[in-house]
Parts: structure tokens; C-alpha cells; sequence
DNA sequence: CCTTGCCTTGACGTCGGCGTCAACGCATAC
DNA sequence: GTATGCGTTGACGCCGACGTCAAGGCAAGG
């Protein structure tokens, strides 16, 4: 399997997979005329990469995910430094999603507040709005 | 004022304001001499801004609440086009904090998984582990 | 022979919000 | 005079994960 189709099977570009490759995440052998040649197993590799940059893992974080299939295990996260990405990934986001619960409620309140005086100036304290 | 004590009263860096007068944020009067000159309601401006911007609002999201505060208004979420601001800024931030919600629940179960695959593994199913 | 379509490498562009020089001017303090 | 400390503009660097050209190669089909 070339290049192209690769990346249409993963849903993915061209560009990415050599970008990939660049970072030494995803190798590639090659045909005789230099063209990259991937097997079933890339396939399964880079959709492993794939499914977690959806999560929102940055690229670095998936190479043990990777490295852990490739030497053979069922799982990309059957290996300890993968379970160990998961848990520090976990405590971002509850660090991340608690700060922005946080800005949320204080926004939320600013709204709150901005539009009440907005309501007040329209009609003046104590007005009698039946 | 000059930049350098306006900038050190609001604690950001005089880079900062240069780069807020580039975009138009934050214009700034001229000495004699050529050095940008502000005042105390230049510095209630730049602190509106920082506000927002520790909030995560972006840069252009900031404008309305600065124009607001520089029509005279008491506030700078006093006019409507920041209440509009506030308002997207909501949406956004209940969207994004349901998404990564999802994203915290599926890695936990991800991590549930491995770990206890793991587990197996070390200890074979059914071991007598007292 | 020529077009089409795949592939190759190399290199610059993107996005935001600044940081970090560089090279210079002007003013006060010693 | 000169060292220090403020200011000025201009311009490149950074971060990640690619997108997007450019220029060229090689193979099959008409």
C-alpha cells in the first residue's frame, strides 16, 4: 500500500503521514522507485495515533501508545507508559475543565450582573412593571 | 505615564502595549518627544483587557468591553456588544467543557480497561488472590 | 508522443500573542 | 565626557500540526 492510499483509509493526508514520519513516529520502508510502502499493520498504527489526537492527545503523547503495539502487544495502551499517559492526561483535563468551570461561572455571574443593570437603567429603580 | 510604569502597574510587559496600540486596542498619545504617553483611564482600559484575557477571551473579543469603557459607560460589559461577547463566550465554554467531559470519561474508561486487562494478566483469571 | 496521476523532496505559510534581540535616540546622574 | 536607564522602530523567533505550493520523476493508458 502507497502513501495515498493509506492516508484515504485513515482518513487522514499525505502530508501527515510524512509528517510522521519526520518525527520518526510512523517509518515507512520503500518500494525499489523510493515510493512509501505501508502494511495492515501501519494502518492499525496510525489509526491508534489518529483516535487519540481526537481526544486531544498532542502527538508526543502517543508515541508509547505506538511503540507498545508495534512490539506486539494487542493494545497500544496494554503497556505501562501508555496507562501512564492516560492517567496524566486524565488529571490535565479534570485540571483543565475545573478552571474552566470556574471561568464559566464567573462569566456567567458578569452576564448576570451587566444584564441586570442594563434592565434596571431601561426601567428606572422601583418602577412598577406589572 | 510612560509605557514602561503603565505597563509594570498592570503587570504585563511594555511589548504587550506596543502590541495592543499595532492592533488598534490601545492607542497612545505622543510627548514632545515621541514616547506614548497614558493616563489613568488607559490603565483602567488595560485592565479590563488583562481581565478578559486571564479569562481566555481573545484579543478582538476584548474590543467591545474597551470601546464600551471609552464611551463613558460606568463598565465595560455595559453596552450590548459585550453582553453579546459574554453570551457567545458562554456557549462556547458550556460546548467545550461538555466535549472535553466526554473526552475525561473516555479516557477514565480507556485507563478502567487497561488497567484491569493488566491486572489479569499478572494475576490469570480466577487466582485464588486472598 | 503526450497526458494523467501517482509519487518524491524542499521549503514557506498559518494561527495568536506576544518574547527577544538589534540599533538607535535622548536625558539625567556622576 | 560617559555610564545608566528610559524610550523608539523594525524584524525575526516561538509553539504544534500540519496546509500548500513548487519543481520534478516515473508509469500506464490513449
Amino acid at each position: 500500500m502507497r502513501i495515498g492510499e493509506l492516508a484515504k483509509r485513515a482518513g487522514t493526508s499525505t502530508r501527515t503521514l510524512r509528517y510522521y514520519e519526520a518525527r520518526g513516529l510512523l517509518p515507512a520502508r520503500r518500494a525499489a522507485n523510493g515510493h512509501r510502502t505501508y502494511d495492515e499493520d501501519d494502518l492499525r498504527l496510525l489509526r491508534e495515533i489518529r483516535t487519540l489526537r481526537d481526544f486531544g492527545f498532542e502527538l508526543e503523547e502517543t508515541r508509547p501508545f505506538v511503540e507498545c503495539l508495534r512490539a506486539g502487544h494487542p493494545a497500544g495502551d496494554s503497556c505501562p507508559a501508555s496507562l501512564a499517559v492516560y492517567r496524566r492526561k486524565l488529571a490535565e483535563l479534570d485540571d483543565l475543565i475545573g478552571r474552566l468551570a470556574d471561568v464559566r461561572d464567573q462569566v456567567a455571574r458578569q452576564l448576570a450582573g451587566a444584564e441586570e443593570a442594563a434592565g434596571e437603567a431601561a426601567a428606572p429603580r422601583c418602577a412598577m412593571t406589572p
